[in-house]
DNA sequence: TTCATTTATCGTAATATTGCAATAAACAAT
DNA sequence: ATTGTTTATTGCAATATTACGATAAATGAA
């Protein structure tokens, strides 16, 4: 089969374990990165820089955009990304909230 | 084909975008939330609170333990699992660091 | 208009992930 | 030794992801 439904689980898992999928690859660490270091957000340079082709970097461009992660401005044929400063504290939040619940200690094993 | 190599990344970039991997499956979510919320930490249980089959839980432990989140230890015929917390802070922080990286504001667009 | 530039989308091949039934392996209890 | 319990592993089917060539769509420049 291979698929779970998420009606499983609850919405914030869905919701955390969704947005970790998208960070789940290098490619889109890189170019969160990228456009973080390259004050100015940058368009098709991404294809230089993280060194995939232009259909691929495009495709997790947008699932970048999906989760609302980046933002893209149109200008001109170029594309310019940005973060979405208002969605990264909030993706921020949701995983030192996820982090920061306590463990209690454990006596009973490990 | 489908295979980017991860030399083309850092190791920080493979290494978070690894993680992310893994906490990427809202059942991976539910099974580390579990072992915290049940302070003695527990074994096939998860099976009964998570909601998948003996097999499928089996395999999520067996990730979460690839990256060291979580630790079993052998009780009899049981499995006692629960968070490896040098890990789990370790991770925290690397989610941190990631997040707190400087977002310079931009003119140019967005 | 025509041509060059840039990005998105489509189509497809290669690979990876997910879930589970069946089964093995390890142990406890009788 | 046999039985029951628990977990890991194997094998496989269904699905998802990833990468990229080809192409379309949109714009700017000549």
């Amino acid at each position: 089969m291979g698929l779970t439904k998420s009606e499983m689980f609850t919405r914030s898992q869905n919701e955390l374990a969704g947005i970790a999928k998208v960070l789940g690859h290098p490619a889109r660490i890189a170019i969160l990165q990228e456009i973080i270091k390259s004050k100015s957000c940058i368009c098709g340079d991404l294809v230089q820089e993280v060194g995939l082709a232009q259909p691929t970097i495009s495709q997790h461009l947008k699932e970048l955009k999906n989760i609302g992660l980046i933002k893209g401005d149109i200008e001109g044929t170029r594309v310019c990304y940005c973060i979405n400063t208002k969605k990264w504290e909030e993706v921020k939040q949701l995983f030192h909230s996820f982090f920061d619940t306590h463990i209690p200690m454990n006596d009973d094993c490990c």
